[in-house]
RNA sequence: GGCGCUAUGGUCAAGUGGUUAAGACGUCGGCUUCUCAGGCCGAAAUCGAGGGUUCGACUCCCUCUAGCGCUACCA
């Protein structure tokens, strides 16, 4: 790689953080590291009518969340400022090659109206062709544009200024996924718009005008911006600037619908922040996410974002668009709680309190015990946080219900001695009784009744939890109030045993 | 419709002319002498189709098919 790297991430605030998005941040951020080049953010605001309140905000949090920093950006300015589409139009970044555009020809202003453009438009798909615009000051002098200008004007008609497109040029580049791409000018459907209406400038012409200004040498971002490449090679060539270096990765598609994830899918989460309310981790995001559309050399498929940044190889980028598999993002993550339990379990505590199981006071005072009952539970099993609170509310908070299937075993010959031997051995045991002593207390009872396996375990485990099944009961024996259990036994006897 | 891109198991994918076609998720089966979870072991692919090139093709070429993307005064 040549020196002086710059790459972007440049999202419009639009909404939170997509999946999709964080995607292409996280692999510009990986270039950039891993090349020791600037990662810088801008961002996109040039459709006033879709900005919303704090989207740029919430994507920069989400952003550092998942573990990423960056060098420029509008809340951290660096020397290209301002960050901002908004702000740089204030300034008449755009307006003046606008103007230089204008001014050499290669630009024009139009003033067609929405309705005269529907009607070409339909005219020409009822004739079969291709939706093409249609110049209006063919074999025009430059003073007689001028003066269809200043008409329009005074009919009260506002201008966009259209590129003119040199329609037999062919656009080429080297795409860093794709390989050799070229597309004709006459494809991207004629002249097209650089300014809007409202004065701010379009997607395609600000991007280059930014991207330019602000020294990025590598611009990767998703497919779907194949098609806008051409469109802005000509205002790079009409600008006589440097192209830089494109990359266009394929796309993260819904696993159902095949298509490429809309934000309007209901059958999938897919904004970052709804994955971090369910308690997934960031560091599992960043490994799950690095591994679509990505993969590395051996094997392993447990990676942080800093082993990513090491091992980053823009060759391994795949050119398939790649499905979205929640259930190997679970994995994922329940790996990386696995890994690291201690620095997880505030979180999960956290849940338990937030699913009301417990009063955040309590989970203070009783924060040692309240780790034991999660860890015995067994975050093995849960794919993210959210998941520990039904693990773990019975019976440690509530007790189920009595089924039939529960009173067979209790009331069976077996059952009936399994409970009376229980009972005395149980009451017969210190408080403080350890897991241990509990297990020698069953087998005990296993070798005198000669009774084991489910006709043994399942009437101990009914009358202390209301449970046939559950994490390893001796365990949970040491986790639960010696007097409850008392009290669940009696009341069990009682009514099934009496 | 046009243009562009892509094509290895349900999914993510390795693989660059000769391999038993890695690995992971998921699924299914077995084991782990209470269950759940976890762990361990094991099973499953005519490499989209059809033609070539070659002693030999997942790998190279052609055609077809399918999927996706774009086709705005959205980004």
């Amino acid at each position: 790689m040549t020196e002086d790297i710059r790459v972007r991430y440049a999202p419009s605030p639009t909404g939170h953080l997509h999946i999709g998005n964080a995607r292409t941040a996280i692999f510009n951020w990986l270039f950039a590291r891993h090349y020791n080049g600037t990662f810088v953010i801008r961002i996109e605001d040039t459709d006033s009518a879709r900005n919303i309140a704090d989207g740029e905000k919430s994507q920069l949090e989400n952003l550092a969340w998942l573990g990423l920093d960056w060098d420029e950006s509008p809340d951290k300015p660096g020397v290209y400022g301002p960050y901002r589409q908004s702000e740089r139009n204030e300034q008449g970044i755009y307006q003046e090659f606008i103007d230089a555009l204008l001014a050499s020809g290669q630009a024009y202003k139009s003033y067609k109206t929405s309705e005269q453009l529907a009607s070409e438009r339909e005219a020409q798909q009822a004739a079969k062709q291709a939706p093409h615009y249609v110049y209006e000051y063919e074999g025009l002098t430059n003073e007689e544009r001028e003066s269809k200008y200043a008409e329009f004007e005074a009919q009260g008609l506002k201008p966009v200024v259209r590129f003119r497109v040199p329609e037999e040029q062919v656009y080429a580049w080297d795409d860093i996924v794709k390989g050799h791409i070229e597309i004709g000018a006459k494809e991207v459907g004629g002249d097209w718009v650089i300014q809007k209406a409202d004065g701010m400038p379009t997607y395609n012409f600000a991007v280059v005008v930014d991207d330019h200004l602000m020294k990025i040498s590598h611009v990767l971002r998703g497919d779907d911006h194949v098609s806008n490449t051409p469109k802005q090679i000509m205002i790079y060539e009409a600008l006589g600037w440097d192209v830089p270096a494109f990359g266009h990765m394929a796309l993260i598609i819904n696993g159902e619908t095949g298509k490429k994830l809309s934000k309007r899918d209901e059958n999938l989460l897919q904004f970052v922040e709804q994955y971090k309310e369910l308690g997934y981790q960031p560091q599992a995001m960043v490994n799950f996410i690095g591994l679509l559309g990505w993969s590395p050399k051996g094997e392993d498929e447990i990676f942080s974002l800093s082993e990513f940044k090491e091992m980053f190889d823009e060759k391994r980028l795949s050119k398939a668009n790649a499905k979205f598999d929640q259930k190997k993002l679970e994995w994922v993550n329940n790996q990386w709680m696995r890994r690291d339990t201690d620095a997880v379990m505030p979180q999960l505590t956290q849940e338990l309190v937030n699913a009301d199981l417990l009063s955040a006071d309590d989970a203070k005072t009783k924060k040692k015990w309240l780790e034991e009952v999660i860890r015995v539970a067994g975050v093995d099993g849960i794919s993210y946080t959210r998941q520990i609170v039904e693990l773990v509310r019975k019976p440690f908070f509530e007790l189920s219900d009595i089924t039939d299937e529960m009173v067979e075993y209790l009331t069976s010959e077996d059952g009936r001695q399994v409970a009376d031997a229980w009972e005395s051995a149980y009451k017969a045991l210190p408080t403080n009784a350890t897991a241990v002593d509990y297990m020698n207390t069953i087998r005990a009872i296993q070798n005198d009744l000669e009774i084991k396996g489910r006709n043994l375990w399942n009437p101990i485990r009914i009358m202390t939890t209301h449970e046939v099944q559950g994490p390893n009961l001796p365990e949970m024996l040491t986790l639960l109030d010696k007097d409850n259990v008392l009290k669940t036994m009696a009341d069990v006897k009682m009514k099934y045993l009496a």
